[in-house]
RNA sequence: GGAGGGGUUCCCGAGCGGUCAAAGGGAUCAGACUGUAAAUCUGACGGCUCAGCCUUCGGAGGUUCGAAUCCUCCCCCCUCCA
C-alpha cells in the first residue's frame, strides 16, 4: 500500500480528479475508504458493470476498503442522468431482495471482508425538510447548470423538474456520511462526484479523490454494453454463451476487453500483443481472455469444459452433446416449416419457410432444399438453423 | 390560455388518393469467405393452409370503385408565445 500503487489504480480509469491528492492520500499508507454507488433495481450485472467492480477488487488488493453503497433512497428520486426516465419506488421488500442478488453478484469479484455494504435510506430517513433544504443551500442553480445533460435541457427548453437537482446533492452527502476518500464512478457519473468533493469541502472533509471509469463497449463494438441493446454478456450468462460470445468480439474490442475486465498485467497483455504482432492468431488470445472470464464467474473446471466445446462445436464443427430435446405430437405427416415452427425454433412459418429458401435449415447435418418437405410420425432428427439453432426434435 | 409542427413496419426516416406490405439507412437473421473473428459480398427482413390470401401506417368513424395518403372527432408528443 503506498504511491507505487498508482500505476495499478490507473489502468483502464478515465480520468482521476485530483491525481495529486490521490498521490497524498497513499503516502499516508492507511487503509482508504472506496466509495461506489449502485440502483436498488434488479441487478442484472454484464462486464459492462465489472469495470468498475473489477477497479474496487484491484483497490482492495491493495489493502483499502470498499464501501458499496445501495442507493435505495435515491432510487426513488431517480438518476436524471441520461435519460429521463421516471421510476417507480421499491418497497423495502424488492430493495432487500436485490440487495441479496447484488451480493451474489458482486461477490465473484469482491472480497466480502473488505467489503461495507450501505444503504443510503439509513441516512437520508432520518433528514428533515430543514436538512434537505441546508443541503440545497449548499449548491447554486448555476452549478447545477453545469452539467452537460442539464444545461443541454435547459438551453433546449426542455422541463428540469426541481427534484432532479437533488439527486447529486443526496449522491454528494452520501459521500460526506460515509467519509469517502475516493469514489469510482462511470464517465457519465463525473458531475454528481464532483458535488461530492463540494460538499465533505463544506463540511469540512478533506474532499473524496474521484476516478471515472469508461463505459464498456458491447459486442458489437459500438455502443457501450446494454441488457436492452442486446449487446451485453451477462455475468449470470452459461459458460457456453459467456465464452462463445467473448470469441465473437472483434480483435480490436478484445485488447479493450482486456485492460479493462481482464486480472493479467499490463505487462503480459503487452507481450500477448507482441506475440500477435509476430504472427500468433488472435483468436487464441481471445481463447485466455474467454477462459479467464468465464473461470471467474463458473469456476475452472466449467471453463474447460466450456472451451472443450466450443473448439468441437465451431472449429471441428460437431454437435453439441447436450441437444435440447422437443417432442411434437402430429395427426399426420408435417410439413418441415410447421416443425420448425412448433419446436420453437423458429418464430413464424414464414421465417421457416425464408431460412429453408436461404439454405439454412439442416435434418441430419443434410441441408433442406425442399420447402414442402413432409416430415412422417415416429422420426427422431437433429434439426439445425443456421449455426447456433440445435435441437433433436421428434414426432409422434 | 394562444399559435404552429408531428405521431409510418424493431429504431431512424421517406411516402401525401391507385403501380404500397410501404423508398433509404441502421439493427437483426441467413448464405459465401473465416478464427462462431472483424471487414466485405449476396439475400431476407408482417402473418398464413405461401406463385394466392389475410392484417398493418396513433384510435374511432366517414368520403371514394379504391385511403398511410382526403374529411370529422378523440388520444399522445414537441416547438414558440403568455
Amino acid at each position: 500500500m503506498g504511491p507505487d500503487d498508482l500505476t495499478f489504480i490507473k489502468r483502464g480509469a478515465q480520468e482521476i480528479l485530483v491525481e495529486e491528492d490521490l498521490v497524498k492520500k497513499l503516502q499516508e499508507r492507511k487503509p482508504l475508504r472506496i466509495k461506489a454507488g449502485f440502483d436498488p433495481t434488479a441487478p442484472d450485472l454484464h462486464l459492462g458493470h465489472t469495470v468498475l467492480i473489477n477497479k474496487l477488487r484491484q483497490f482492495q488488493d491493495l489493502g483499502h476498503h470498499v464501501l458499496f453503497l445501495i442507493g435505495d433512497f435515491t432510487g426513488m428520486i431517480g438518476d436524471p442522468t441520461g435519460k429521463n426516465v421516471t421510476r417507480k419506488p421499491l418497497s423495502r421488500d424488492e430493495v432487500q431482495q436485490n440487495a441479496r442478488t447484488y451480493k451474489e453478484q458482486i461477490f465473484k469479484i469482491l472480497d466480502p471482508a473488505k467489503t461495507e455494504l450501505c444503504f443510503n435510506s439509513v441516512w437520508m430517513d432520518n433528514m428533515s425538510a430543514a436538512d434537505l433544504i441546508q443541503l440545497a443551500a449548499q449548491h447554486t442553480v448555476a452549478r447545477m447548470l453545469e452539467r452537460d445533460d442539464f444545461h443541454k435541457r435547459y438551453s433546449g427548453g426542455q422541463p428540469i423538474a426541481i427534484h432532479e437537482f437533488l439527486y447529486p446533492l443526496v449522491q454528494g452527502y452520501d459521500s460526506v456520511i460515509l467519509r469517502a476518500d475516493v469514489e469510482l464512478g462511470g464517465t457519465d457519473q463525473k458531475f454528481n462526484l464532483l458535488v461530492g468533493r463540494e460538499l465533505q469541502k463544506h463540511y469540512g472533509q478533506v474532499p473524496q479523490i474521484v476516478i471515472t471509469m469508461p463505459l464498456l463497449e458491447g459486442l458489437d463494438g459500438i455502443n457501450k454494453m446494454s441488457k436492452s441493446l442486446g449487446n451485453a454478456i451477462g455475468i449470470s450468462d452459461p459458460p457456453d454463451d459467456m465464452f462463445g460470445k467473448l470469441m465473437s468480439i472483434s480483435d480490436q474490442l478484445m485488447w479493450r476487453y482486456l485492460e479493462l475486465l481482464s486480472f493479467q498485467s499490463m505487462s503480459t497483455i503487452a507481450q500477448w500483443r507482441e506475440e500477435v504482432g509476430q504472427g500468433l492468431n488472435p483468436r487464441d488470445v481471445k481463447i485466455r481472455l474467454a477462459l479467464e472470464l468465464v473461470e471467474r464467474f463458473h469456476g475452472p473446471t466449467e471453463a474447460q469444459q466450456a472451451h472443450e466445446r466450443f473448439i468441437a462445436r465451431f472449429q471441428k464443427g460437431q454437435l453439441p452433446e447436450n441437444l435440447p430435446e422437443i417432442k411434437l405430437t402430429a395427426a399426420g405427416e408435417l410439413p418441415i416449416a410447421s416443425v420448425l415452427k412448433q419446436s420453437g425454433l423458429v418464430e413464424s412459418t414464414s421465417e421457416a419457410l425464408r431460412l429453408i429458401s436461404q439454405g439454412a435449415v439442416r435434418i441430419d447435418g443434410a441441408r433442406v432444399a425442399d420447402r414442402s418437405l413432409l416430415i412422417r410420425p415416429g422420426t427422431t432428427q437433429v434439426i439445425q438453423v443456421g449455426k447456433r439453432r440445435v435441437a433433436r426434435v421428434s414426432v409422434d
